[in-house]
DNA sequence: ATGTTACCGAACAATGTGTTCTATTACAAT
DNA sequence: ATTGTAATAGAACACATTGTTCGGTAACAT
């Protein structure tokens, strides 16, 4: 890619991600966000249809990040499929989410952001359904599967959300244990 | 409350609900409202500061009406609060939803409107926060209250949104179970 | 060195918001 | 029934935001 691409587009999501960490998805306007990262209004329109599709990408790119199964070699971000062992994926999405990366945490605490939780969750479902068989030894029988994997979901997208509205005061092994104990 | 005004308040909620069953509530314009209305634009905005304001207005009104502990004699409505005896409050709720009163479904799923649910999930909470009693049995003691009152209310959220978005097909009674066997 | 491509900056139409004004009409109270 | 009050319609208005277009400039790859 153009290094002048790369740059406009670092930019623009930089600055957005600045701007999101200040208020809410919906009062950002595309005039703070072309001010705020410097580029011309029309170079934000050659990169991004909407300020929806900016989201998107930057919605996809940090979930690629985190979601993403294929291990980068050469790079010392450990993806949470990654893991060697014994810990649960949850425990080391938490982990990894402790470390608040590209600031998602301002997205997850923000008033408003329902379309960022969309995408989050609808990232995570895949990793549920993977996993489901953790659970299996809890579900009773009387429930569908698909209410219980909606549960599952549900349940994880709480508490996370419930860690971090409380300033995430607890480990990511507590959170952990709070989140198997309830399910 | 002057005639006129009453009039022109419940052409406006009667407007915003007919175009809260056809588009999201952010595509929704004060133009549509008052041209679906039949009112004129500086009347709205007599009624209402912004759009926002209507729609809180317009949830407080419904929830007071789900949710309101006062029995209105004469009221062929049952509140419920008002429930005798071996019902539980929730199975009550379901039961109530089911009705789709004022159209509230299309609220709850049509896909963005997460400032409903937040009015929703707030006034559910008093009533979780007094029924408490009820999972006092299911609850471990190695989670906090609070987040253990938070998940209740999310798992309760998150039931009825699966049910709405499965189209509605099992009973209030079944739904109850399925709520009852997961929290 | 050259052709391509992204960039800036300004201007633009289109849409939506919220305010203000005047004239009109419904209302309530006597 | 009359009269003063208050809500309304309708239009005009300033303002903000969106998304597009265009010409000139500078960076890029080869």
């Amino acid at each position: 890619m153009d290094r002048r691409q790369r740059k406009s587009r670092e930019a623009i999501f930089k600055a957005f991600t600045t701007l999101l960490s200040k208020k809410e998805f919906h009062q950002i306007t595309v005039g703070q966000i072309i001010e705020e990262a410097d580029v011309g209004r029309a170079t934000f329109y050659a990169h991004f249809e909407t300020k929806e599709f900016l989201l998107k990408a930057f919605c996809e790119e940090l979930f690629c990040h985190i979601f993403d199964t294929q291990n980068h070699t050469g790079h010392d971000h450990r993806h949470i499929f990654a893991c060697d062992g014994a810990d649960s994926v949850f425990l080391h999405l938490f982990q990894h989410l402790q470390k608040n990366d590209n600031n998602i945490l301002a997205l997850l605490s923000s008033a408003n952001n329902e379309l960022f939780l969309r995408y989050f969750r609808s990232n995570l479902e895949s990793l549920v359904q993977s996993n489901l068989s953790i659970f299996e030894e809890k579900k009773d029988k009387n429930i569908p599967d698909d209410f219980w994997q909606d549960h599952i979901l549900s349940t994880f997208m709480s508490t996370l959300k419930w860690w971090v509205d409380q300033g995430m005061q607890e480990t990511p092994e507590e959170i952990t244990q709070y989140f198997f104990t309830v399910v």
